[in-house]
DNA sequence: GTGTGTGCAAAAGGTTTGCAAGAAA
DNA sequence: TTTCTTGCAAACCTTTTGCACACAC
């Protein structure tokens, strides 16, 4: 479990003032142990509603955002109304339950590694990423 | 080059009528040699700048959606605020090119087969999707 | 004190919806 | 004439912005 103190480390350490706010939602993103997936709707519902605490939506936007430049998110494009967050930053890509709109972490090791044949002149590769859509798997339905 | 009476049949045949509207949105779309990436913006710009005629952005929505659901067009999620259609239905990936949002094809068997070692119980996978995010190659920067 | 961060409300995009009028079958 | 489709405007949702006030340093 981390420490609010080091928390506020880490936020003086990248340049952001450790304000009541930003330490508020570093508990909700960071005190866990494992990987979190949420949108921008399910911080502020966790902190409004669960914490009873209240936060600008300006304020998260603006933390989460910050956060996320400062590497400590990551941002999953899953379609154009789902707009997530992932507090597992390192190389890795994503289940993607269409059914219940739920993300679940696969390791690099967990896919064989994903070699590209095709090259686009004067362009490099910043990052590939894999997305695996999953749904129930009924034996019963054709 | 595809002929409109080949566009009214298709319609008819999945079930649409062959309306004024979606015939020019036909058009558009499928009377093309190469593959077309666009988002529902890029299409009204078309169709009222380019071609000079009107469609209500209701029924360009109706359409693609109508489009899309029998199978004549597939969504691709790049990032929240970009929602693009493709006109290549079949199974590929793409580049997406970070500092211009250009998309680029890539055929499937310009990656090797992407093998998912990690197993969701009870789950079964719709697709894999590769995205190649790339950006210009600057040899000059660091 | 200075500069950064917060909160509010308004604005801005993009997408969906309800409904009356119009077109296809 | 019945059913589907269109067009408009309003509604909705998510995200951004401007600005005054508050807080961190």
């Amino acid at each position: 479990m981390i420490k609010n103190t080091e928390f506020v480390e880490k936020l003086r350490a990248s340049g952001l003032r450790p304000t009541k706010q930003r330490l508020k939602i570093c508990e909700v993103l960071f005190k866990r142990d494992t990987t979190f997936h949420f949108t921008i709707n399910d911080l502020v519902k966790i902190i409004n509603e669960q914490l009873n605490e209240k936060i600008s939506l300006a304020t998260v936007y603006n933390t989460i955002h910050a956060f996320r430049q400062k590497g400590y998110l990551k941002e999953i494009s899953i379609n154009s109304n789902k707009n997530y967050f992932d507090t597992n930053t390192s190389l890795h890509h994503h289940f993607y339950d269409e059914e219940t709109d739920e993300l679940i972490d696969c390791d690099e090791k967990e896919i064989d590694s994903v070699n590209i044949k095709k090259n686009i002149p004067g362009k490099k590769i910043n990052s590939i990423e894999v997305l695996i859509k999953i749904a129930s798997d009924n034996q019963t339905q054709n």
